[in-house]
RNA sequence: UCCUCGGUAGCUCAACGGUAGAGCAGCCGGCUGUUAACCGGCGGGUUGCAGGUUCGAGUCCUGCCCGAGGAGCCA
C-alpha cells in the first residue's frame, strides 16, 4: 500500500487458507467453498476450504449486516463463496485458526451435493469421483502422488538421466504376453503402449542413461486392489549397468522417494492416518534373495509352489513378510519373464530379473533386470516367443551397431503411492481410474 | 474366465413368509462454540429384471442383468 495517499481504504488481502497463520490478527479475503456448516441459531459455523486448506469461519449475527447473516444462513454444501474477515488464532477451531466473517460473497448456491457428511459405498463415491476429489482424504492421497512423481524426477535428473520419452501409439507389443488395446490408425493397427523400455534400449545407445515417465495401458480383465487398466509407471535404463547395479539404482531410487513423502507430506500421511514407523526404514541396502531362495522360504512356509512358476500374489506377501524393507528377487527362470532379458551365465535356465516386493503385502512394486546384449540370443527368443520379426528389426539393430551390456527396471507409480500412503485399493492414488467396468467419468 | 458376497428412499443400512422402517441429506421451526450424526417436525419407495411356489414374497425357487472383493495375469 503506498503511504502517500493516506485517505485509501486499506483493501484486506487476498489469502490461501494453508498460509493463514502470517495473517493473524489482520483482514483477509478467502475464495473457495463451502465444505460444512453447523447451524447454531444466531451462530454460523462455516467451514470454508480453498484447495490449500480448510478453515472454520464464525459468522454471528449481532456482529454483521443482516444480509451477510442471512447469506451464510442460506449456504449449501460445495457452494462457491468468498469470505473475508479476521484471521484470529483459536483453540476451540480445527487447525488451530479461524476467521471472524466480516463480509460474505455468495458465487453460487451449490445444488443438493451427493456426497454428504456420512458414509458412502465405493461405487457411488467413483461414480461420483468428478467431485469425491474435493474430500481432505482424496486431497491427501493426490498430493502424496504428486510428491511421488515430483521425487521420481528430481532423483533421475539429479543422477545423469536425460528424460527421453517413449511413444504411447505403438505397431507391436513390447512383451508378447500381455493383452494390448487397440486402436485403429488409418486403417493400420495401431496398440497403446504398455512400456516404454524397448525405446528406451535405443534411446541409451544414444544418451547413457535416460528415463521414461508416462501413462500405460493394460487391457487385462484384472479385478484386483492392485490393478488400473491405465496407470503410470517410469522406466529408467542405464547403458553398461548389469543386473547388481540396476539393483543399486533401484534401492536408492525408492528410498528417496519414501523420503521425499516423509519429510514434505507428513501432514498428509497424518490425515491419512499412515504409520510412518515401516517407512521410516526403507533405505539402502534392501535385501536380496534368488528366486531358488524363494520358492524355499515358500515352501517352508508351506505354499503350495512348483519351481519355474511365477509368483502370485499371496506368494508374494508370504515372501514379503518376512523382511522390513522392501525385498529383491532375482534371477528367475527365463520361461516366467520377457524374451529380452540376459541368460545368466552360470544357469541359462535363470534370467538376470529381478522384482522389488514392497512390505505390508503391497507387492511387486518394480520389475526389471538386464537385458540381452547378443544378437543371437535375441532373434532365437523373438522365434521362440513366435514374435513378428520384422517389428523387431529396429530393436536387433540396437544389437548390431554397439551392443552394450546394459539394464533397467519400471516402477509403478500407483502401486507406489499406495503403499506409502496406506491404502486398501489402489484405485484411490489416481484422479480418474480406469478399470474393468469403470471408465466414467 | 472362475470362486465368494451383494442389489430395499438421493446416500448408508434394517425388516421371522404376514401393514416396507431408521439415520444422514432436503424442507420448516429452535439454539452463541459446533468439530462427518445439536433438538423438534415434514415429505420421500415399481424392494435390480422376468418367471415360479404360496391365501400371502423384500424374504423361498429358477433364469438373467449389474456391481464389489479375490484368483489368474502383471507394475
Amino acid at each position: 500500500m503506498s503511504p502517500s495517499t493516506g485517505e485509501e481504504i486499506a483493501l484486506p488481502e487476498e489469502a490461501y487458507i494453508e498460509e493463514i497463520a502470517q495473517y493473524e490478527g489482520q483482514e483477509v479475503t478467502l475464495k473457495g467453498w463451502l465444505y460444512h456448516k453447523t447451524d447454531k441459531g444466531r451462530l454460523q459455523f462455516l467451514l470454508v476450504r480453498d484447495g490449500t486448506g480448510v478453515i472454520q469461519c464464525v459468522v454471528l449475527e449481532k456482529d454483521v449486516p443482516g444480509q451477510v447473516f442471512e447469506a451464510a444462513k442460506s449456504l449449501t454444501q460445495e457452494s462457491s463463496l468468498i469470505v473475508t474477515g479476521t484471521a484470529r488464532a483459536d483453540e476451540r477451531a480445527p487447525g488451530g485458526y479461524e476467521l471472524t466473517v466480516k463480509e460474505i460473497e455468495v458465487v453460487q448456491l451449490a445444488q443438493e451435493y451427493p456426497i454428504t457428511p456420512k458414509e458412502h459405498g465405493v461405487t457411488f463415491l467413483m461414480d461420483h469421483r468428478h467431485l469425491w476429489l474435493r474430500s481432505s482424504r482424496q486431497h491427501a492421497i493426490l498430493r502424496v502422488r504428486a510428491e511421488v512423481i515430483r521425487a521420481v524426477r528430481d532423483y533421475f535428473d539429479e543422477n545423469g538421466f536425460l528424460l527421453v520419452d517413449t511413444p504411447i501409439l505403438t505397431p507391436a507389443a513390447c512383451e508378447g504376453t500381455s493383452t494390448l488395446f487397440e486402436t485403429d490408425y488409418f486403417g493400420d493397427t495401431a496398440y497403446l503402449a504398455q512400456s516404454g523400455q524397448l525405446y528406451s534400449e535405443a534411446s541409451i545407445m544414444a544418451f547413457g542413461k535416460v528415463y521414461c515417465f508416462g501413462p500405460t495401458f493394460r487391457a487385462e480383465k484384472s479385478k484386483t486392489r492392485r490393478h488400473l487398466l491405465e496407470f503410470w509407471m517410469v522406466e529408467p535404463e542405464m547403458a553398461y549397468a548389469d543386473l547388481d547395479e540396476g539393483m543399486r539404482v533401484a534401492e536408492e531410487f525408492v528410498s528417496y522417494i519414501v523420503e521425499r513423502a516423509l519429510t514434505r507430506r507428513k501432514p498428509e500421511l497424518k490425515t491419512l492416518k499412515r504409520d510412518t514407523a515401516s517407512l521410516e526404514k526403507v533405505k539402502p541396502p534392501f535385501p536380496r534373495i534368488s528366486y531358488d531362495k524363494a520358492v524355499e522360504i515358500l515352501h517352508q512356509e508351506g505354499l503350495e509352489f512348483e519351481w519355474g512358476d511365477d509368483f502370485g500374489s499371496p506368494h508374494e506377501t508370504a515372501l514379503a513378510k518376512h523382511f522390513e524393507k522392501p525385498l529383491f528377487v532375482h534371477r528367475f527362470p527365463t520361461l516366467c519373464k520377457a524374451f529380452y532379458m540376459e541368460p545368466d551365465p552360470d544357469r541359462p535356465e535363470l534370467s538376470l530379473s529381478v522384482d522389488c516386493l514392497a512390505p505390508e503385502g503391497y507387492g511387486e512394486i518394480i520389475g526389471g533386470g538386464q537385458r540381452t546384449a547378443s544378437l543371437e540370443i535375441l532373434e532365437k527368443r523373438i522365434e521362440e516367443h513366435n514374435l513378428p520379426r520384422e517389428a523387431f528389426e529396429w530393436y536387433l539393430d540396437l544389437r548390431r551397431y554397439g551392443s552394450v551390456p546394459h539394464s533397467g527396471f519400471g516402477l509403478g507409480i500407483e502401486r507406489t503411492v499406495a503403499w506409502i500412503c496406506g491404502l486398501e485399493h489402489i484405485r484411490e492414488t489416481i484422479p480418474f481410474p480406469r478399470m474393468l467396468h469403470r471408465l466414467y467419468p
